[in-house]
RNA sequence: CGGGAUGUAGCGUAGCUUGGUAGCGCGUCUGUUUUGGGAACAGAAGGUCGCAGGUUCAAAUCCUGUCAUCCCGACCA
């Protein structure tokens, strides 16, 4: 039941890396594309990141942001104004030098991220403190040109959101990143099925040009993390370097505070991660393009592609996503197909349930059977898909706690990343120097200072001087 | 950018050592029978052997270069 049906797709235990690039393939998720890092979303791919745009456009909206469009390239001359953010970027930007037939004067860098673009813009349109906040948001895609690419997680362009926000107050932007970082926390926990660690980006890895960087780390299962998403603290860095001004209500000329937060399509790498297995791709019911696939078994009997259609239609009615396949591939093939594309749920009906007034099913996530009244039809799938969305949270809930370990000497660190797999928890001095040292040795980073900053131990493990933080110590990808 | 591996039909591969008509499995297409965990039979289509040079009467095969992908490092969402 549980052996292995798609020899096409390496087992996670032979090889997780090839595990991970079959499953993008197999499942239709993306192609390769003729230059490097640069990949072809497919439509499968595809509609994961609409539902994943659609839920977090509205939140968005809900917290008053307003969506815009910024031009893709930046003047070379309008990118170096701000020194950290320059120093950061400039190793992976993609420069056009031509235009037409000429040669450009000032080079156009193909936006990697677009924080001048903003500033430049902010800088135009406020004066006032009735001007503030302004609340923008942006979908579009960036380069940046990585040495190594790997599908979703790692590109040459990756398609994103980026939060960019001006406020009055340094209070009112610090808690807006905080704010932002809770809509994408309950994003995890709404629609991907996954729990992020949460936390302050130590100094070493925080954004370029950030006075404070938050930030969404996902555990995956081979027990490396994965930077999620991250919100920033700008304070006036930008606002001064690009002239962003307001006169405040005692009439004096103040500089804006700053955020901006972004989530990338990196996120359908962490879903296909996080919850895939050996038989292939399996989606969280709220972001899976297809909810529920209806399989006719055989279909030439009387009444059953017509009940077939029936439970489609049902289902459509209230709102699912729901694929009838009617092909004439045996029901053992679909099954196998389905899983492997990760569909949450599985309906059957055959001449036995007809007789019966049931229909038969499947959960992907753990390959439970199940029969249901034909007249709950409606009813049951929308639990059933609740259901499988608590049940693959729960699940990597329970993954991510027996999985992040308190560590007080190197040897239990050592245990933590080499062995056991997973974060470890430890008491830090704060000096940098001391984790370069875990890096060396481990090739393992700071993850995050988590919110909860209670101390179980009085010394830093690594260099025995009094400890400043808890920080989450775990190989990245 | 350093180290390693691989490029032959949509996918997986044989052939390469020793140059001489490019083969197999899966998939695809057509038809018939099937259908409750990856169906059977019959027929058919599908190839600039990654690309570019070179050696040769002759190159998938030998030589040089190049590109791409994957893996491991360093760098990064």
């Amino acid at each position: 039941m549980n052996k292995i049906k798609n020899e096409a797709i390496t087992t996670q235990s032979q090889d997780f890396a090839q595990w991970y690039t079959d499953v993008c393939r197999k499942a239709e998720l993306m192609d390769y594309s003729d230059v490097k890092g640069f990949i072809i979303y497919r439509p499968y791919g595809y509609a994961i990141w609409e539902n994943i745009q659609k839920y977090l456009d509205g939140k968005f909206k809900e917290k008053g942001h307003e969506n815009v469009y910024m031009p893709l390239v930046i003047p070379t001359s309008l990118f170096q104004k701000e020194k950290d953010h320059i120093e950061g970027f400039a190793p992976e930007t993609l420069i056009a030098t031509i235009g037409g037939s000429q040669k450009l004067e000032d080079p156009l860098i193909i936006r990697p991220t677009s924080e001048v673009l903003f500033c430049d813009h902010f800088a135009k349109i406020v004066s006032s403190h009735r001007d503030l906040p302004k609340l923008y948001n942006q979908w579009c895609s960036v380069v940046r040109w990585e040495k190594t690419t790997r599908p979703f997680l790692r590109g040459s362009e990756f398609l994103w959101q980026e939060g960019h926000t001006i406020h009055e107050s340094e209070v009112e932007a610090r808690t807006h990143a905080l704010d932002m970082l809770k809509v994408y926390e309950t994003m995890g926990k709404d629609i991907l099925a996954i729990p992020f660690l949460t936390g302050t980006k130590t100094e070493k890895e925080k954004f370029a040009g950030a006075e404070q960087t938050f930030t969404i780390e996902a555990l995956m299962p081979d027990g490396k993390a994965l930077q999620s998403g991250t919100t920033h603290y700008f304070g006036q860095g930008f606002a001064k370097v690009f002239n962003i001004q307001f006169q405040d209500k005692n009439n004096t000329l103040q500089y804006v505070h700053q955020t901006s937060f972004g989530v990338s399509t990196r996120l359908i790498g962490s879903v296909i991660m996080a919850h895939g297995d050996d038989n292939g791709l399996n989606l969280p019911p709220r972001i899976a393009p297809i909810q529920v696939v209806i399989i006719p078994i055989q279909p030439n009997q009387p009444g059953v592609l017509q009940k077939a259609a029936e439970i489609e239609n049902r289902l459509k009615a209230i709102g699912l996503r729901v694929k009838l396949d009617k092909s004439d591939k045996t029901p053992g093939w679909k099954f196998a197909e389905y899983e492997m594309k990760g569909i949450p749920l599985r309906l059957e009906i055959g001449p036995r349930d007809l007789k019966a007034g049931m229909i038969s099913g499947a959960f992907r996530f753990n390959h439970a059977k199940f029969s249901l009244e034909d007249s709950a039809l409606e009813k049951e799938t929308l639990l059933m898909l609740d259901d499988i969305h608590d049940a693959m949270y729960q699940r990597a809930l329970t993954y991510l706690l027996d999985h992040t370990t308190e560590v007080k000497t190197m040897e239990e660190l050592d245990h933590v990343l080499n062995v056991k797999l997973g974060y470890a928890k430890m008491m830090w001095s704060g000096d940098q120097k001391d984790l370069d040292l875990i890096k060396e040795k481990f090739q393992a980073t700071a993850r995050a200072l988590p919110f909860n900053q209670t101390p179980f131990a009085a010394t830093c493990l690594v260099s025995g001087k009094p400890a400043k933080y808890v920080v989450i110590i775990a190989r990245a990808y």
